[in-house]
DNA sequence: TTGAAAGCGCTACCAG
DNA sequence: CTGGTAGCGCTTTCAA
């Protein structure tokens, strides 16, 4: 920690601090010599601002969190990339932090809002009760919020942007039916999430507009991994009752259902038809390369930065609080008629 | 932003600010009366602490920032377990950093180290030659920093952890080679990193080791990506002088690398053998399950973090720069004898 | 056990 | 165009 600062670069070039400050935040309020001596001092002395005491002083940070469960998450990466491009546009600096939002008492969420380290957050993640709480409350110190996700009712309030799941996974069912499947089950994430939610309820509502029947066990909870989605399966596929096509609520898990049928000796799509949900990049390779159903990540992560900043600038919110992006079905090869 | 502070809480509790400062931070350097009084009025008030103003001021802030080049790899995911878990023992906050840094320059690296953002930085990376500049300049404020990977042999001095990398790329080799294959391809990753160098002379060594020629064809770039693995393994495949095996540079490459074969009909492990290097979580469920050598990623997260977190207190940091940790071959079903 | 007060490094206001 | 200076919220002596 080179000692430092402001003061030194002063005496260097002979003048005030507040000229040093002023050559660095409005170069053009000095005059050309006095400005020319003073980077000469900065650069002698290696000096470089102490930004804590500069956000400090300014009461922001132009930064913005980024609340994630998982670092890893293929998905999240996207969105990063969204943001991060968005974020340097506007002289954003982005940290991520990875928190398990699930487990999350109140209080740390108090606390996860509470640091004035940023000047906002994304959380790309459901939002559970706690959080809720949280959220809604009226005397938690106000440091924008912002969605990446589909939110709790609760939320209804909170911007975000998200897609329609309830749209996208009836999609995904509808594709599934249209090849000619009528046995179909479907593999839900663990977690009671608003996401899972209205996955499943698209999932459903596609079946019986077809006037399909769902047997209770051909609706699954899975964890959201690959295992979660191999153990699911292999439930599903060893029960005397087995469905012709499986909706996986996410690519993970699909592709953890790919290698349980390869273990169980079924053919995909020969034998089973397995739909995803993501589009992850690993998708494209699995065997058969997954169908599956895209979620515009990278474009989801600029416009809900770009919502971040509104606020953090005081601008109204314009519009609706959820800002629903379109989704893609993609499709590969995983998908076709039911056997004979 | 609730209005605040430290002194709404002092007037409601009818004390200094000292004493709401000593409460909050040497409970038992006040007595049972006010402490009581000051917790109420810090509850009534929704009081917390400014945590800029408070780094400020104490002049560190208990956060170390993690630096990776892409948020969504799986290997910087593991490490970043074994961090958090030790951050959280020892009372730190970790911020992920996204940064390509092999595109930084100079003055960028200036600036992520200049910020007194963080006590200190874990870097997911090997670094380029432009950070290397900033990180051996004997007048850079110095921040701590440590690496998790290998670094270039001019920062031999910098305290960091990682496998053996010419050692694993060589026990790969060798397997392949006990498996009865004399033909043997690599697909590396494209940058010219330390970690690739290394792993591309581990495998020339193995090579040399069995009396094994390579033809320099057989030795190709790829970027360390699945399309950069896809190409190469074209690449390698469709030219007239085929190898029997590939040992690729990471997992990733080498999932393209099957999925390549599958397009090219050509089956895996019985015509062409491949060995992959990472053990993501994908590997497993890879169409056949890819054998690979697997690194300790959580154990590198924790022993690097221990390692800055001696540094950080002042302590000396004991022994050699590089702490090596082992690897271990994962024997899947990517590899077979060659054919005939 | 408590309070008064001095700054941490910087920005921004007000004079000159 | 420049300098002097108040003060951001907090911690931490030093006295009482």
């Amino acid at each position: 920690m080179a000692k430092s600062s402001i003061k030194k670069v002063a005496q260097l070039a002979g003048v005030s601090i507040a000229t040093v400050s002023r050559t660095l935040n409005f170069p053009d309020k000095v005059s050309e010599s006095t400005r020319l001596r003073v980077e000469d001092a900065i650069r002698e002395t290696g000096y470089q601002p102490n930004s804590l005491a500069q956000s400090f002083r300014r009461g922001h940070t132009n930064i913005v969190t980024v609340v994630m469960p998982s670092i890893g998450d293929p998905f999240a990466a996207g969105v990063m990339r969204g943001i991060q491009a968005a974020a340097q546009q506007n002289g954003y600096a982005v940290y991520v932090e990875e928190k398990p939002l699930q487990a999350m008492s109140s209080d740390e969420f108090d606390t996860l809002l509470g640091s004035r380290q940023a000047d906002g957050m994304i959380v790309i993640a459901s939002i559970p009760s706690e959080g809720v709480k949280v959220l809604t409350d009226e005397n938690r110190p106000k440091l924008p919020v912002v969605i990446a996700c589909e939110t709790p009712p609760e939320l209804a309030a909170t911007p975000r942007v998200h897609i329609d799941n309830f749209g996208a996974a009836s999609d995904a069912t509808e594709l599934l039916i249209s090849h000619g499947h009528r046995n179909i089950a479907m593999i839900y994430g663990l977690e009671e999430s608003p996401l899972t939610i209205s996955r499943v309820n698209g999932f459903r509502a596609a079946l019986e507009n077809a006037g399909l029947q769902l047997p209770d066990e051909w609706l699954v909870e899975g964890y959201r991994t690959l295992a979660g989605g191999r153990a699911a399966a292999r439930a599903l596929l060893t029960g005397n009752h087995r469905p012709t096509a499986i909706f996986c609520g996410n690519d993970d898990m699909a592709l953890g259902c790919l290698h349980e049928c390869r273990l169980l000796g079924i053919r995909a799509p020969e034998d089973l038809s397995v739909m995803g949900f993501d589009d992850i990049q690993f998708a494209a390779v699995a065997d058969p390369p997954l169908t599956t159903v895209s979620q515009p990540a990278e474009d989801i992560g600029s416009r809900i930065f770009a919502r971040l900043c509104k606020i953090i600038a005081g601008e109204p919110d314009s519009g609706q609080p959820a800002d629903i992006v379109p989704h893609r079905l993609v499709i590969r090869d995983s998908v076709a008629a039911p056997p004979q």
